[in-house]
DNA sequence: TGCCGTGATCTGTGATCACAGTTAGGCTAT
DNA sequence: ATAGCCTAACTGTGATCACAGATCACGGCA
């Protein structure tokens, strides 16, 4: 091969990564973004062949991102062969409060400690992002939602830890039914300001590489949604 | 209802919780086996119909199987749809071994501070078994795999978090291709003893309730295996 | 009125076929 | 001898059909 037909070649290579895209991560794009903003609430149960009718496609795609849906536990099938949202009991709810609190409040840590100063104005503009949607008289909901989520992952992904970035996502995936679904039908959590005050401490924290305290900030967030919404008492008790 | 058909139903309802196994889960199970275990080597290619061959099954549960080890990145869909074993670079590989030294200790540390009676003993035990496996002058490899993953996991499910044990044992499925087949290849590393002693700090540590010591031999365990097939120098530096 | 068997209907699971795209190997032409 | 084409086998993806089991409403018995 000339040289010439090299630097072509690394020309062509450098494009983005040609992302596979087949009906089936269609399908699956689809069902996890309407379970992580809350569309989908825990109970509601799934027809492979309804959800094929409904978006158009055969019911092999489906079967495909159902697959892959049910290895992330974002759907479970019961042992009736049923497939449905899972519903989270308490119990579960505090464990993965408990859980994620570590393992998001690591990666503020490490974030404080690695991030960029591109990296840095990302995350501010995400919160100012928040703060104004949250803020406003009438909150756009799924706009918050989706901004909650947007400042979140700034943070995360700035630690350089692309693989934990992933695992944070899936236990997104499992609480997001909940937490966003509760946001939805309780906006008021937003007036008290109790995320923006900790995000806006998470981002301070940061800001001057203080990576216990973007730590504390991050685990009373969750923390803090979580025991809100234990207290509405809505959660099951299994 | 009578009082004697309750009793009936109480009596049905004490079996076993009717799991569903279809060929689907079995297949599976097969898959996920052979990658923790490190038969299947990171660059392995897979066919659907070949391992529907070898199973003597329809290629349908395969692909049932595959998608869902596809959504835990234990087997990548590549761009021209060939299904492979990821080949991990250097720089992933150091990635998840600082994610598994936090999130391993932090199961460790928590471990320490709840653990029941009951479940040191199965700890301790789990100790001795690896310990004769692998201190014999010739280890049965398999079997001192599978003995190291059983200690971790009796440490780890005794934290009382499962859903924090999915999590690892996402890890696992990621990394078990690359550190059991370096195991299977250079068995003298057992010989140094350095696993032995870093699992018997560990349950020491967690019989007299020191959630940090026992999260330090778990994170030193950890990365003393990692920077030991790091110092192998076969990983690919993607 | 309340309960239980029974049927139609719908469910996920598995098998089979069709198809476009890729890969590998032998062939031809240079 | 080697570069390039070209065919044949094989790949994952998608659609369709078949089937056992579950669900639910209806109707008859107590």
């Amino acid at each position: 091969m000339s040289a010439n037909a090299l630097s072509v070649m690394a020309v062509i290579q450098s494009g983005p990564p040609l992302e596979r895209n087949t009906l089936g991560d269609q399908v699956y794009a689809h069902i996890r973004a309407l379970l992580i903003a809350g569309r989908l609430a825990p109970g509601d149960r799934l027809s492979l062949r309804q959800v094929a009718d409904v978006m158009g496609v055969s019911m092999m795609p489906v079967r495909e991102a159902v697959s892959r849906l049910v290895a992330d536990q974002a759907i479970e099938v019961m042992p009736n062969r049923a497939l449905r949202v899972p519903v989270m009991g308490r119990h579960q709810f505090e464990q993965l409060a408990v859980i994620r609190s570590e393992i998001e409040g690591f990666a503020a840590e490490r974030e404080a400690a690695v991030r960029t100063q591109a990296q840095m104005t990302v995350i501010t503009t995400g919160l100012q992002h928040f703060n104004e949607l949250a803020q406003a008289s009438e909150p756009d909901l799924p706009a918050v939602v989706e901004a909650n989520q947007a400042f979140h992952f700034a943070v995360y992904a700035a630690a350089g830890l692309p693989d934990l970035v992933d695992v944070i996502g899936s236990l997104w995936l499992k609480v997001g039914p909940v937490i966003n679904l509760d946001l939805r039908e309780n906006p008021e959590r937003l007036a008290t300001g109790q995320a923006a005050e900790l995000h806006a401490a998470c981002a301070k924290a940061i800001a001057r590489g203080d990576g216990k305290a973007a730590r504390a900030a991050i685990a009373a967030d969750i923390t803090g949604a979580a025991d809100f919404i234990l207290s509405q008492g809505r959660l099951p008790d299994s």
